[in-house]
RNA sequence: GGCCCCGUCGUCUAGCGGCCUAGGACUCUGGCUUCUCAAGCCAGCUACGAGGGUUCGAAUCCCUUCGGGGCUACCA
């Protein structure tokens, strides 16, 4: 016992990252903060037509943007590095060349065509698709005459007769039989390395304890614990495997565009918060084993093990990750609201970001922040404040024309012009005098129409709060206004 | 097709042989509260995929079956 934990999150970043890679970083994080460990973030970046700098540089955003902090990985460096694959390429050569001296691998001159071929004739016949091994034994005179033809050799790895056998942390004994996982590439043609060779070496070589991953890798493992193999790793220093369940789309098969936002851009956009798409990311195969289910963060460090994380896959549920959102937006302080919503407001063109108007923002935060859900729709609830040319909603301007609507706002100009103190408490006594009691009105159709004239839709933050904020001079001149309509 | 993984309310889950006439959360429906919208509170709807075993007793163990998914690349 006792090898300190460490564990990788090694995305390769092909496109922005998404709910399921993030959901596996998250519990790659976890872990690791869990168990004292190390977490350490390593870019997979071998296949080079696929992943772009721009992509890298977005993968390294988005984690820090959720909190996920990594020990050892890019930008904090580490023992072990250089982290990017594509910095380590004369690493994985090295190893290829052992393997090749060593017999466990071997070059193959099969081209593209001749394997699609040789698969195509397996499927035919109902056979395991792979590797026949043509070139596992080939003469001296038989690579010459490759040679001679001009074909390029790639780097295959030899796979033995018999089974590969080891213990999922989520899933219990898994075995493959080696007729099933044939001859695989370690190097391609033009000498750089495929994924099956990087990443058993880098698990290696930067000691990493434990391999949490998507179970789309699961039947990779037998291939990644040949490479340990051929490395002269002892099995009980090989990684531990836990193959995490899938993140799937609201109705089928996994999440894509069509089936949902999957980007985690998208969703910082919205205005969800990150410890709102960590809490719900954490209850997609996880549970804390008790009803609790709104967590921070440090909670999730303290309460996650791979032991409590399910092996079948989870649909993603917006409904949920929203009320989540509220919740966690309802648990902000002010000051924090204040930070998280100022940038939508300055986004959205409602403020500039002077200091009379950051003012009236943090006094107007709290009457919306159990009203909202998202950050993104604060511009919509405070705009009646900030708006230069009020004008009442087009849908609702024939709900304040009638003749009682009228009298309403007639009577309630009359009561609040002479008022000294403005403010709630005083501007719902003189409403609730002339209105209800007076007027015997029900308040909501009295209220109701002195909300649309003031803050222009029927929709709004509680009405005294907002016209003590609006101010006295705005509220009166858009009552007055109102009745020209 | 082959290999592998998976299967509790619509969704996320609790459950690891008796505490289960299956609990919680989200959604939905109804109600209360109420100046709108929310929030909050109360109530309701709805699940162990199917069939066989094992057992005094099964959501929990075994088998079969059906269904879903992954892999089957010089992608990861």
């Amino acid at each position: 016992m006792g090898k300190k934990v460490k564990v990788r999150f090694a995305p390769s970043p092909t496109g922005d990252l998404h709910v399921g890679n993030i959901r596996t970083a998250l519990f790659d994080w976890a872990y690791a903060r869990h168990t004292g460990g190390t977490f350490l973030f390593r870019i997979e970046d071998t296949d080079t037509t696929r992943v772009t700098d721009e992509y890298i540089q977005a993968a390294i955003d988005t984690l820090k943007w959720l909190g996920l902090n990594w020990d050892e990985g890019p930008e904090v460096g580490g023992d072990n590095g250089p982290y990017l694959q594509s910095q380590r390429l004369d690493i994985y050569a090295e190893w290829a060349q052992k393997f090749l001296d060593q017999k466990d691998a071997y070059h193959c001159y099969c081209t593209p065509a001749e394997l699609e071929a040789t698969r195509e004739a397996q499927r035919a016949a109902n056979v395991a698709p792979g590797y026949d091994g043509k070139c596992r034994d080939l003469t001296a005179e038989q690579i010459a005459a490759y040679k001679a033809e001009g074909r390029e050799a790639v780097i295959r790895m030899r796979m033995p007769e018999g089974s590969t056998t080891f213990v999922d942390e989520i899933r219990g004994e898994v075995s493959f039989d080696h007729k099933f996982v044939p001859d695989f590439v370690l190097v391609r043609a033009d000498g750089s390395p495929l994924y099956t060779l990087a990443v058993a070496v880098d698990d290696i070589l930067m000691k990493v304890t434990h391999v949490l991953r998507g179970e789309d890798l699961l039947s990779s493992t037998p291939r990644q614990i040949r490479v340990y193999q051929a490395m002269g790793v002892k099995p009980e220093d090989y990684p531990v495997f836990a193959h995490l369940p899938f993140v799937m789309g609201q109705d089928n098969a996994k999440l894509s565009k069509r089936n949902g936002e999957v980007s985690i851009a998208w969703y910082r956009e919205q205005g969800y918060l990150p410890e709102a798409i960590c809490n719900y990311l954490a209850l997609l195969g996880w549970s804390p084993g008790d009803d609790r289910e709104n967590i921070t963060m440090a909670e999730l460090c303290e309460l996650f093990t791979v032991e409590k994380v399910h092996s079948s896959p989870a649909r993603f549920d917006m409904k949920k990750l929203e009320a989540i959102n509220g919740d966690k937006i309802r648990a902000l302080t002010p000051d924090e609201f204040l930070k998280w919503s100022l940038p939508f407001l300055t986004k959205a063109g409602i403020i500039t970001g002077t200091d009379s108007e950051i003012a009236l923002v943090k006094a107007a935060l709290p009457i919306i922040q159990e009203r909202i859900v998202k950050l993104n729709e604060v511009p919509q609830m405070l705009k009646f404040l900030f708006i230069k040319e009020f004008a009442v909603e087009a849908d609702s301007v024939s709900k304040i024309t009638d003749d009682v609507s009228k009298d309403v706002l007639k009577r309630s100009l009359k009561e609040l012009e002479p008022l000294t103190t403005w403010n709630h408490d005083s501007i719902e006594a003189a409403l609730r005098a002339c209105l209800i009691e007076e007027m015997g009105l029900k308040p909501r159709i009295a209220f109701g129409a002195v909300r649309i004239a003031t803050t222009g839709s029927t929709i709004s933050p509680p009405l005294f709060e907002s016209m003590e904020l609006l101010g006295k001079e705005a509220s009166l001149a858009r009552i007055a206004a109102a009745l020209t309509l």
